[in-house]
DNA sequence: TATTAGCACTCTGTTTTGTCGAGTGCTAAA
DNA sequence: TTTAGCACTCGACAAAACAGAGTGCTAATA
């Protein structure tokens, strides 16, 4: 699919691509052959954009002026010619483990790292929460609260808690109660969590209905407690920096901003953007790589963070299709290291 | 403080203040005359036009433009003028009942209600968590999950769960851990949750201490869970419609429009923004009004819900000076009483 | 005395026109 | 193959011209 170019019409695309995304405005041949020392004239290099543009590498606005990269020239770029220089690191990750001290509670923590990568990259951010399948159930507890609360306790394998509160009609004795508990403790313990579903309960429902006489609200309020822990649907994902957006002048065209910030705006578009191929460590969706319309004049950075090889939630950035990509990328790596860390830790 | 106006003027005035409403620029007084039946020329409505803004209700971008509306102008609008004309609320209660019924977890609820409140508003909106003060303490249980787990369980008298995995070096015993939890029974059970402080956990540990041989590890969590449970700080907001803002005149102006991005952007500066009277069931904050500089040309809308008596979260609304109160006003007495309605209900 | 018609004046937003400069593509020379 | 030179293009910007909405004031009127 790429072509590999020769080394001149690489260092000059470079050239255009690092000039662009300073200068935000289309790049000339004279700024190029005077600002970059590539060893040949302004004519050459007429000639050599003029190759790079009929390949499709670079398109001009419009005829007479300057040429700016395309998205197959980022593309390009990301790929090929950028290389990850470092960023300088040492704060970010001081700042971020400051957090993870501080914050108590993952919701907290993913809040905090949301915003300090927006203040860290300067652009618009996303981080979901982390997200458990594949998890079972290591405890099941029913207890008597009062005459007419019992609470269900379940914990993951995984170190989650859930708990409920069950409003119950009749008065259950300890014993009853009791009986129920060893009951879904035999049932439930060390299941799969996927394999509790609807079915399951209504299977178990009826056996236990057979066995002792009782109300069936029970296991409704199980298998919805079961399903919200589970549910990815119900993944909430935070933003952050999304005024940050407004210092791109390729957002100046108030229209066009208005459709992104419409689409930040709505947690369901947003889980579309970040969605991402759960095997890929790190992915860059230019332009027009990007499904939704609204966002094919935008760039987005997306990583997992992971317990051990499990994917658990992503982290996002998005900018123009001008993004300071090596910048970006790198932030995202040490964030995502530091939370698939945290959340490791927290999960021990 | 404020001055009666004679019916002339409050007329002039009320017509003034709904033709901006709708038309976002200067009215001048001939326009006036044609569009409304006040029953008297141009050049009348002129004249009482120039005493309006010697008395501070009106103003002039420039001379020989027509009059805009002051802040005193909205105020008097808001207080004397304007009539609560009923929202087509038919279809509101139907959406937000509905949203009551499909999710689950009050975060879900907020969240949508949130979404909702901005789709009919069509303004900015925010609604905080519900925040329980003055709660006790019903429950707490502690019992052994592993060998190295302990789960901690408070239940508040309003019915909220709190649990807490807690790690142990030291393995336990179940007496000594039944102990411990009887210990806490007693000691917490029943206690107002704004009485369990650091000086109060560090008294009960010196106690325990002396009794059984204990580390205080324990204790440090439960004093966090305890705090975690009640910290105002933490309190989440949700925030939705950022994108509206967009469709309103007064916010094309590039550079205020990010400074008031930049406040949605952090939750600190959000919920300055919200901060209300408790005991005021709505609040309207009109330019000047609110503190914050950057929100000086913006009005807020703030109503709070509650269960009983007792204010446990707030609905906002944000929009330019310039807003539709009447519209506005009535949206939020809706969602504050179904909102109220809800919280009251899972608290039952 | 309160209201109104008339008019000169003011100010802004928009359109038009003109100019400047950056950049290109092409050609011919090196 | 590279480069210098040149005519040409196009957008950005500023200045000028214009239209229109609105005002304040004055003098006439009910």
């Amino acid at each position: 699919m790429v072509k590999n170019l020769d080394e001149r019409k690489k260092n000059i695309l470079h050239a255009i691509i690092q000039e662009h995304i300073v200068t935000a405005s289309p790049v000339g041949s004279r700024t190029l052959a005077k600002k970059y020392d590539l060893g040949v004239s302004s004519a050459t290099i007429r000639n050599e954009m003029a190759d790079l543009e009929e390949l499709g590498y670079l398109k001009q606005p419009h005829t007479s002026a300057g040429r700016i990269p395309s998205d197959k020239g980022y593309r390009y770029y990301v790929d090929i010619l950028m290389k990850n220089k470092g960023v300088n690191s040492d704060k970010l990750i001081k700042t971020l483990s400051e957090i993870a001290k501080d914050r108590h509670g993952i919701n907290s923590i993913v809040s905090s790292m949301t915003t300090m990568l927006s203040e860290f990259t300067k652009y618009a951010t996303m981080i979901t929460e982390p997200e458990f399948k594949n998890i079972k159930i290591s405890e099941v507890q029913l207890m008597k609260v009062t005459h007419n609360k019992l609470l269900l306790v379940m914990v993951t394998d995984n170190g989650f808690v859930s708990d409920k509160l069950i409003g119950i009609e009749e008065e259950l004795n300890k014993r009853k109660i009791r009986y129920i508990n060893n009951f879904l403790v035999n049932k439930i313990e060390g299941k799969n969590i996927t394999k509790l579903d609807k079915e399951f309960f209504e299977e178990i429902e009826q056996e236990l209905i057979k066995k002792i006489n009782l109300s069936h609200h029970i296991f409704t309020i199980i298998n919805k407690e079961i399903k919200e822990l589970v549910n990815p649907e119900d993944v909430k994902i935070y933003i952050g920096g999304t005024s940050y957006i407004l210092d791109q002048p390729e957002f100046n065209d108030i229209d066009y901003l208005k459709k992104v910030l419409n689409v930040l705006d709505h947690e369901d578009t947003l889980k579309q953007i970040i969605r991402a191929e759960k095997n890929k460590e790190l992915e860059v969706r230019i332009g027009h790589e990007n499904e939704m319309e609204e966002m094919q004049r935008c760039s987005v950075v997306i990583a997992n963070y992971s317990i051990g090889d499990e994917a658990v939630g992503k982290i996002g950035v998005l900018g123009p299709t001008r993004m300071e990509y090596p910048r970006v990328i790198s932030t995202v790596n040490i964030v995502s290291d530091i939370l698939s860390k945290i959340i490791s830790e927290v999960n021990k």
